[in-house]
DNA sequence: AGTTAATCGAGACGGTACGTCGAGTCTTCGA
DNA sequence: TCGAAGACTCGACGTACCGTCTCGATTAACT
């Protein structure tokens, strides 16, 4: 019930497996997707996530994951260009399959009250940043798109901006509706509530509570109302 | 003229470097360090910096700084117990130099105009992160420390929270001439100005300019000042 | 055309390639033999064996065998367990090689004259000794049999007893045609001239010329006929 | 009771400590012998022995020797060049104490009886052979010195020329008194005795007995017997 | 007896090699 | 033809010692 990563994202609509690897070798020929086995990458998934859960990101290896997955280490490679992209696939495929599961109705929530709608789901978002089964792969992820561009590029286009998508849809409803200054940008806005949260998580630098994410929305609303 | 990394550290004035590597491994006895190279010191921080921001975080080998360095394997390991450990010296090292060659007289603007003062203080920072010079280093120590917790701790520690007092300080200041309200609590409120403006560079999920810091510090004070 | 490395060793024909390790760890799984690179093994040989004449055995590197061989370390720490495993095989390997090259057909000669029989061995032997493409590692295996017990074995039961047993052979046939005592070991009067080249040739405490085996034999050969 | 180790070596009568290092590098000022510490000396002599004793001499280490002793790591080097060389010295050193401790009296038999005389003293060094307390460091010397030519010159000259010097002795007065053929060379005919039994000690190449010392000298005598 | 200079214990230093791990490539074999 | 298996080359890891080089603190020979 957030944003975070169980939303149904609308761009992303139940993305088959990709049909080619991320970053075709020029030279190669490219493989036959017709003929790749779901079981394989379905177990590679599992190993993959199961791993960074255990050991962390630097100490997962490709040779675990093949070894855990019970599959050869080229079938990784002729799918995969990089250990981040196996993981960062494994966990789209983990937010895709959570989503379904909690159906497809899931929207963002409006009852007319902004201030509290945006602390049930700021509440719901910290509560999932504390759940260890997200924690330990997309702390690797957001890690590892901090130091390499192409994966961090993928990680905010795929996953990060399509949900403070659903936060501008909310803001602009609320601007309709005459709680939100309409010269405000939605997009910016959202941040005031947002970084903060995705800081103290990112860097530790504070605890994330219930507390402090209603705080958040109050100091930030303040600054969004018309006088 | 930006707190991000040159401001002078009150808490931590001068450093002398450290005295017992990080994490003493229990079994090796405590190397001596009053015996020290301090010139092996400095051309592993001058060596690591380097390459870091020649070929990036994750190619940068403990192998190489010390080839670089013109020093043997074991000085390194002798004083440190891991790679971002001795980035992480040589940044806080970095940091301290820039801070010492601005002089010792840099503090945060109080010119009574708050808006004014964070505006220019968040331009500073901005310039300051797009900087090649800080922005390899940086945004490597950052990355790892979200994934490796004591260095991330350490980081935060050391180098991101004494800044962030600065901005409560100015705030408070604020508060006492009555331009913010009085049950805001700083700490938090500076997280709305500060946390956005750290996500995007984090992770690279908006554009940083001039305009947009000034967007943050008008949406954001707008919340916090008297009705 | 002397026992010493060149004999054609009934009880070794032509040994395949080992196909385990050594001595294999326990904890690590035994290597596929059939899919080893006869390649590499060639080359780690020749290099092996061209640097214990370059450089000498305590300076004879694995990093430098593989380097010059052009394998990866590994590849030797695969199949080998020791320096002084690589060269034991690499040098039987070379002995097996040279008595192929000589054709099968050499046997001790047994022209019915014991004395000068021997004499002509023991001749070709010390000129084999002094061949520097057989000094070095030979010297070096000898050595290091010394001291390592397991590969002492090796050596002697590989390489020193079937040449050896040649002698005995010899011997026996002397005693048929009534030139040496029927009471006499064969393996044992073998010493008395074998033994002495040996140990000046191990520690250089006397000259090694043909008179001088032509002495051995005469002194020895003295106690062993009939009165 | 054997010339093995234990003989008073008459060409070296209690060699006084060097007084410098075995090969002076040229560039150093030589130590001054004077002040040398004798206590350092004795106890880098202790620690060596024992070391190639419990771990061999590969694994013996001149900083486990320094330490052990309780020394610094400049005070063998200031004084030795290699570890063979302090291992020499200290083997040297502990014969002559065995020496020393036997009494100056031991002298090779000369009962009249030459082969009586010779299985005595063989078998006695066989004995020697056996002792743990000799074996490791001797077989550690002899197979340094097959690949270390100084060393082993120096070994030859220091301790196993003397010791067979005292053969030559007792050949000599057997020849004056009938036993031995005026035109046999001793140097070369004790070989035929001691150069088998060292054989089969440093090779490991057959059992070492009492039975086959008494075979070997009565083998050997046969042929240098007059008829 | 006090001075002085060399040796001493200690151990940090620049190096080299160790033996291991994992990356990414390539080959073999079975399904 | 793909996948499991794993041998291959390569590069880095973290460790062990090498032989050199300071450091005080003895310590033994000379004032």
């Amino acid at each position: 019930m957030s944003p975070t990563s169980s939303a149904p994202v609308p761009d992303q609509p139940a993305t088959p497996p990709r049909t080619t690897p991320g970053n075709q070798a020029p030279g190669r020929p490219a493989p036959d997707s017709t003929r790749r086995s779901e079981r394989s990458r379905r177990a590679i998934y599992d190993a993959a996530l199961a791993l960074v859960g255990e050991v962390g990101y630097p100490r997962t290896t490709i040779e675990a994951i093949a070894s855990r997955a019970g599959v050869g280490k080229q079938t990784i490679y002729r799918w995969w260009t990089s250990k981040g992209e196996v993981l960062l696939e494994a966990f789209l495929d983990l937010s895709q399959r959570a989503a379904e599961e909690l159906g497809e109705e899931w929207v963002f929530p409006d009852t007319g009250d902004l201030a509290a709608d945006l602390k049930l789901v700021l509440r719901a978002t910290v509560d999932e940043m504390l759940d260890p089964r997200f924690e330990a792969p997309a702390r690797a992820l957001a890690a590892q798109g901090v130091v390499d561009e192409q994966l961090g590029r993928t990680f905010v286009t795929q996953l990060l901006e399509p949900q403070l998508q659903l936060y501008v849809e909310r803001l602009k409803s609320a601007q309709e509706q005459g709680q939100v200054r309409r010269d405000v940008d939605p997009r910016i806005a959202l941040e005031l509530f947002v970084s903060p949260l995705a800081q103290r998580w990112l860097q530790r630098s504070g605890p994330l509570t219930h507390e402090y994410t209603d705080t958040l929305v109050d100091y930030a609303l303040g600054g969004l109302s018309p006088r």
